[in-house]
DNA sequence: TATGTTTGTTATACAAAATATAATAAATAG
DNA sequence: CTATTTATTATATTTTGTATAACAAACATA
């Protein structure tokens, strides 16, 4: 029985974990927080929610090959498990629906 | 300098006072939480947040009347301000521009 | 082969948010 | 008055959010 709710910093994250694809290691899922969502937190916030959301089932890491470019310890590149995906889509699905029925939140068409 | 983002509880507060207008008060906020979220939480769950938003600025409450059943104590209402009403639409308008990034939570227009 | 630099993760600690339980208060029916 | 109902406040605990510091491994090059 998985949790029901995602924080707000845990749901980012997943986001930002889908939109990396095969390149959803710590420092690059931070960097892309900056570029998205400009938020800048530490690399040891970002560490703590992925090892969460490892344990709850949310996302699973392996082991990848170092950097391409000058040194540096393996990345742990992480990916999104199909509970991931089911809690996003109903998070999306409940405040879509919620928005509709405040007027003054709801999404405009067209 | 207001916080620069809400927490997921806190926002699913907001939206229920939203919805509530004229008569969000503690119980019926948890109430609306049960019916449009299917979330079930303690009372003094939603007292304590709703008093971190009062702090915050994000809602302002005044005293209402009793209620006009058998007895009881009077109410406590809410209402949003204008530095709540933009937090929601802020954080809607992120949300949006993020899942339309991903196609597998971009909203469909109809 | 030794060591400095870069890229990255782990360990640890602490603050804030989420949430429960227990205590208290005010209206009103009798 | 006082018992009952409706409601809020006080307090405590767990989970999230977040930072700092320590550590590890790959690579370059002397």
């Amino acid at each position: 029985m998985g949790k029901e709710h995602l924080g707000e910093f845990e749901e980012l994250i997943l986001l930002m974990i889908m939109l990396l694809k095969d390149e959803a290691y710590g420092l690059a899922i931070r960097k892309e927080l900056k570029e998205q969502a400009n938020r800048t937190v530490t690399i040891g916030a970002v560490h703590g929610t992925v090892n969460r959301l490892e344990k709850k089932g949310f996302i699973e890491s392996r082991l990848g090959g170092a950097s391409d470019l000058r040194g540096g310890r393996r990345k742990r590149l992480f990916t999104i498990t199909s509970a991931g995906k089911s809690i996003l889509e109903r998070s999306r699905d409940a405040k879509v629906t919620l928005w509709a029925k405040i007027p003054e939140l709801a999404i405009q068409k067209g």
